[in-house]
Parts: structure tokens; C-alpha cells; sequence
DNA sequence: CGTCGTATTGAGGAGGCTCAACTAAGGTGG
DNA sequence: CCACCTTAGTTGAGCCTCCTCAATACGACG
């Protein structure tokens, strides 16, 4: 609380069994406030690309504020979401010195760039500090995992349940401004990159959205807002296979 | 090539653009000896579980021989297998001090096992050490990337592709005895792995490899073992959409 | 109010899943 | 050494879901 606008890292641990499941701030305060000062500052206006896969990679991006999406060009000219980042998310992480994703805003955000080889000499007086980011990558394998087995899956309801559950987890841990009305999940992506994250075409997800409002298990009051109105039945779709 | 029988890690590190995109000893030898000291050696049948999901993660390991799958319990009854892991992966990275997945030895196989505290304190005296694991993390995050797109191709034939593609880089990599008939990949796995690792079901993995099979592009010399005929077939199925 | 980009809805076809039978291979005991 | 059993893998028929192509609604903005 005391750094509101400092580089965060969120994560679950290692270790620490905590409250059953949940990421947590990893960073000290003063870790925070040496990465804010290690840091550059960067506003990306919605639409704005970050980063293209391939370019020479020289910094580590922390989000701050905002929502990013990291995807790739497929060559047929459609493109696949890799991952939504939120604050506290980490992107940017190079091979072999060029970025593997396109980073782009959804909404307007904010960012810590910092470059690597300055990281790196933070992580060789901190060793902490890099304890962290390691634990936070793990995270993210683990994340990118789970995405594995919700696409894998054939249902489209299934699939968008998934997705559903996974914002709502993410959206319960920031009480920003953005969700107006409680109870409801602000979507800052369009259909076509929820579609393309999950693998699916367009119709097909508008088709599942359509599905579970039918049956009474959600609300769309708008094209970017979800209401979830029936919590069971949604995991009950979420998790079985 | 000093430390045949040492703990080793391979990845595409964040810098040093070299051979394009091949994976290399990230831990020099000295790190080697050290991990070496601190690790306890197992030796693992195969078909032998060598931890479950839920259980108080320790150690986390590093695979020395042999072919090792991490895999999770569908509550149907059916398994999901996430990850195959060959020497020099590592594996086991908890999550509040609990491990994610089950692995299981698929061959049989050495490992080094490092206790997480044991392995922090030596992170904690050499930072190169932990930077280097973080840069296989990280690896492992993109790989299971990769994965994801792999898996989300609807066509059966592709993914195969894909599947065998990745077998083929990992084992140009491994020059060691289990490939006796050169230019054969061996396959470590049962179908019914493969078929879980790329979601499918066994049948319809079984008719993609009979279709490989029937256009010349792959030969099946016995059910262990696959011979890429047409490479450039094979990578035609593999890359597009 | 018209236009453009986003989202939904419809009809038809392709591909994978399910269920089920069958073949091949490996292991065991007589 | 062979008969037997068990497991792994292949093949076939029919159904179901998602994809493709196309047209229609909706909303934001000028």
C-alpha cells in the first residue's frame, strides 16, 4: 500500500502455503522503490504497439497500470494471443536477445521499462530481488500451462467458463476504478482477441456467450462488462473434462 | 563435455543471439561440481511416480538420463500430460510449497534432486547460478507457449507435425545410445501420450499418423520410432495457420 | 444521419469424438 | 516352447461440434 505507484510483482510463492491459492506482493518496498529508480516510465496509449516479436530486446517490462496483450503473427495474417498481462504481470522476457511476442495495448498503460543488463547488475547486489523474478516466471509457466489444458479442451462454453473464471480471480485482486458496477467483470479485450486467445473463431465464442446467457449463467450489460449470475454452474462448466 | 555425469541445464538464454535458436549449457563447470555436491542422486524405474501433485514440495530436480512426463488428473479418471522432460530439464518447481503436476518416469532415469532451501542458499552466494535457472524458466514458459499454439490447430495431422518437429530439434541435441538407427527418432512415450500431450484422443492420433504415413512423409519402423522421410512436407504441415 | 468497425446470427460442410471390434505385442506359467 | 492373457495400438461407422462463408444488427464517431 505505501508504494501505490512503484513497480509490482505479483506471484504465488514457492513456498508459503498462504491463503489458499492467491498471488501476492513479492516485492519489498524498497526493492520497489530501487526498480522505480532503475526504471523508465512509459505511457502507451490503446492500439500502441510496445514491441514486435524480433525486435532487439533490451528491457524488462513491469505493467503499472493498463492491460497488454502479448500475441504472434500467424502467417496466414491472423494473429494468436499468447497472454493478457495485467498490473504487477512481467513481459518482455527475451531469446537469444530479440522479443518472441507482439506486446500491445488494450487500454491506456502504464510501464516500468527496465533494461536488462541493469537488471541484471540489481540482481547481482539483490539476490533476492532476482528470487522473484524467478518465482514470478514460474508463475507464468504454470499460468501459461493452465491456459494449455482450458484450450485444449473441444466445448466452447467450456473454453469461455475457463476464461471467465480466470478474469474474475484476476479482477477480484485489483479493486481499481475501472469496474463501475460490483459483481461485474470489465473486459478491456474485444471478442476477436478473447476468440483468439482461446482458440476459437469469432462466431463460435459469440455463440457460446450467447449459450450462457441463455441458460441464466451470465449477463452482458454491455460488450465490455460480464455479470456472473450463476457462480456454480459456471465452474461446474469451468472444470470438469 | 568436462562434466559428463553432472548436472546440466540447457536453454536459449535472453542475450547472445548465437546458432539460431539452439539451446546450450547454460551452467559452467564449476557451477556443475556445485550442484553436483548439493544434490542427491535418484535413480528411477520406469512407470515409477516420482512425486504427486499436492505433495510437500522439497526438492525441485534435474533431469540427468532418461525421459520423464508431468501429467494432471482429469477428475474424469483421465490424464493430461503437460510436459515431456529430457536431460537437462528441470522439473518439480512448486507452487506454495505444494507441486502442480505429477511426474512419472517414462524410461529409466537418473535425476538430481536439490533441496529448494539448500538450492536458495547457494543462489544466495552465486547469483549467475540463479540467473541461470531463471533463463530456463523462462525457456520453459516459451516452450509451453509453443505448446499452446501446437494445440490449439483443430487438424489432427497438424499437430502431429508439430509434435514430431519438436522431437526432432530435442533429439538432434541428444547424440546418446537409445537412438540406434540414425535419422529414426525415438519415441520415448506410449500414443496415448502423445495423444494426451497434444489433445486428442488416441484414435484420432493413431489415423493422423496413418495419414503421415500413407502420403511418404513419415515411416514407423516399429512402434518406438519414427523416420522423418519428407522433411519438408512434414514442415509444411507443421508451421502454417 | 451515414459510415465504419465490432459483434451477432444463419446455413452448410468438414473433422474429430464416441463406441465398438479387431490386431499386434509382451509377459507369464505350464 | 507354446498357449494364454493382458495391454497397446489400429481400424470402422455414425454423431456432434466447430469452422467457413455470408448476411445482418449494433455502436461509436464524425
Amino acid at each position: 500500500m505505501s508504494q501505490a505507484h512503484a513497480p509490482s510483482i505479483r506471484a504465488i510463492p514457492f513456498d508459503h502455503t498462504w491463503p489458499a491459492g492467491l498471488a501476492t506482493e513479492l516485492l519489498t518496498d524498497q526493492q520497489r522503490r530501487h526498480l522505480a529508480e532503475i526504471a523508465t516510465v512509459r505511457f502507451v496509449p490503446p492500439r500502441t504497439t510496445l514491441f514486435h516479436a524480433g525486435d532487439q530486446a533490451e528491457s524488462v517490462f513491469i505493467v503499472s497500470r493498463g492491460v497488454m496483450k502479448a500475441y504472434r503473427e500467424l502467417r496466414n495474417g491472423k494473429q494468436r494471443v499468447m497472454a493478457f498481462l495485467f498490473p504487477s504481470d512481467v513481459l518482455g522476457l527475451a531469446e537469444g536477445g530479440r522479443y518472441v511476442n507482439n506486446a500491445q495495448a488494450l487500454t491506456p498503460a502504464t510501464l516500468y521499462g527496465i533494461r536488462m543488463d541493469t537488471l541484471k547488475d540489481s540482481f547481482r547486489r539483490d539476490f533476492a530481488l532476482q528470487f522473484h523474478f524467478l518465482c514470478k516466471v514460474t508463475h507464468e509457466l504454470r499460468e501459461s500451462q493452465r491456459q494449455t489444458i482450458g484450450i485444449a479442451r473441444r466445448d466452447a462454453s467450456g473454453k469461455l467458463a475457463t476464461f471467465l473464471e480466470m478474469l474474475q480471480r484476476n479482477s477480484s485482486l485489483r479493486e481499481e476504478a475501472e469496474e463501475a458496477p460490483p459483481g461485474s467483470i470489465w473486459l478491456p479485450m474485444s471478442r476477436a482477441d478473447i476468440a483468439s486467445y482461446l482458440g476459437l473463431t469469432q462466431e463460435t465464442l459469440s455463440r457460446a456467450a450467447a449459450r450462457l446467457k441463455r441458460h441464466g449463467i451470465v449477463k452482458f450489460p454491455d460488450r465490455r462488462h460480464v455479470q456472473i449470475t450463476d457462480r456454480s454452474r459456471l465452474h461446474a462448466l469451468a472444470d470438469p473434462a
